[in-house]
Formats: C-alpha cells, structure tokens, sequence
DNA sequence: ACCGCGTATAGACATTCATCAATACGTTTA
DNA sequence: TAAACGTATTGATGAATGTCTATACGCGGT
C-alpha cells in the first residue's frame, strides 16, 4: 500500500499530539465506540469526537456506525504503510511484520 | 535504546511538520551546516535554523560545530528507537534492520 | 410523540507554532 | 582592527490547534 505525501502530512500530524496517541492506543487494543473512550480520558466528550475524526481523516481509523452508536476500529495496514513509509524516508531498514490477527 | 515518554513526544512533534521533515531527510543522506541546507529551501536562514533547533532538542540531530561552521547529523540510532517505540504502541511488529553504514 | 442517550457541530478561547525581519554573536580573513 | 561570513536570538505576526460549553442531530425505548 503507497501513501500519498498529503495522506503521510495528515498522518504525522495526527500522531504529533500526546492525547490522541492515548486514544489510538487504546483503539489498538480493542474496537470501540465514542463514549467508551471518552469514559476512558479526562477530556470532554467533544473533544474525544474531534480526535477520532481527525484520526479518522487521516485514515488510520474506521468508523462504522451501528445503531445510535458509532464504532472506531484501526486501519493496521494503513498504519503499517506509514510507518514503512516512514523508514524509508528516515533512511532506515524497513522490514515490518504483517499486523497481528484479531 | 529506550526513549523516555517527553523524548517520545519531542521526536513525534519534530516529525509533524513537513518543512522539518524535508530538512532532515536532506541531513539523512548527508551531514551538512546550516547554510547549506538554507540554500536548499525557500525558507529564511533564521527559519532553517529554529528548525535544526528543535530537531536537535528532539534528539535526532547531532550539532558539532566547527569554527564558523557548525555542522548537523542525523542520530540514526535515535530515529530507530523512535521508529521501534511507534511500531510498539501501534501494536505493529516491530523488526527493523540495523541503520546503513556511513 | 416524547424523552434520554450517543454523537457531532458551532462558536469561542487560549496556546502553540511556523515564519519573517532585524539584530547580535562568534569566527575568519584581509 | 575592520569587514565579511555563518549562525543564533529576539520580537512580532498570522495561522493552526486543542480544548471547552452549548447546542443540534439521530436513534431507541416508553
């Protein structure tokens, strides 16, 4: 999978801020839906459907709605391209493992 | 190498703006003084230099200054470390070849 | 039809940040 | 020592951004 230099900015920059990592990385370990990770952080819950849609805009996430509620899930293969993209660019070895199973 | 959360988050801000990311990949493939990345970008000598600042702060830049000169390279082992913690936390794999020699 | 719940949007606010021009600092050279 | 050069700092400015409150939207149950 190739990334576009737009899809890459978008991606980096969305990875730059602390609290959306935190989010991310919880979403890593489990799909979920927007109050669960609200009820997990000391943030509004405004603020948590900002950074899904920005993580989502990005295209690291997916986001599926069921019903009332609405299911973030993580794009590994996307991730794994930025970050394989990201090594090339940093001039460094970039041999990744597939994403792990579900 | 274990990088410490703050350097993580240095190193995440760092990489976020494209500028900066240009900057360092022209410093990957070579090491080079401030004037000579200046002359490389559309961007002003005091811009280029609060760039190689931050990156440098981040930790992925080494200064050595030489007289007049003062030069900027690349800490690939830094980056490799940066690039591994990313793989971690995104729940990717994380095998990653040794950085290429000078 | 109403009310409650999950989610998104709008608007506001403070902070951060990328950038520049001007200038200061340190080194080399004439 | 004076001028030139490489680099860093200062101060300013406009844009982007993270966060909040208030509110709107959509779905489900009563």
């Amino acid at each position: 999978m190739k990334l576009a230099t737009e899809e890459f900015d978008r991606i980096s920059k969305a990875l730059a801020d602390p609290q959306r990592r935190e989010i991310l990385q919880k979403l890593v370990a489990k799909r979920m839906n927007c109050s669960d990770v609200h009820a997990m952080f000391n943030v509004s819950q405004p603020t948590v459907s900002h950074h899904l849609k920005e993580l989502a805009i990005a295209g690291i996430l997916d986001k599926e709605k069921q019903g009332q509620f609405c299911f973030y899930q993580v794009k590994a293969d996307v991730l794994s391209a930025y970050v394989t993209e990201l090594q090339r660019r940093l001039g460094l070895g970039a041999i990744t493992v597939a994403p792990r199973m579900k």
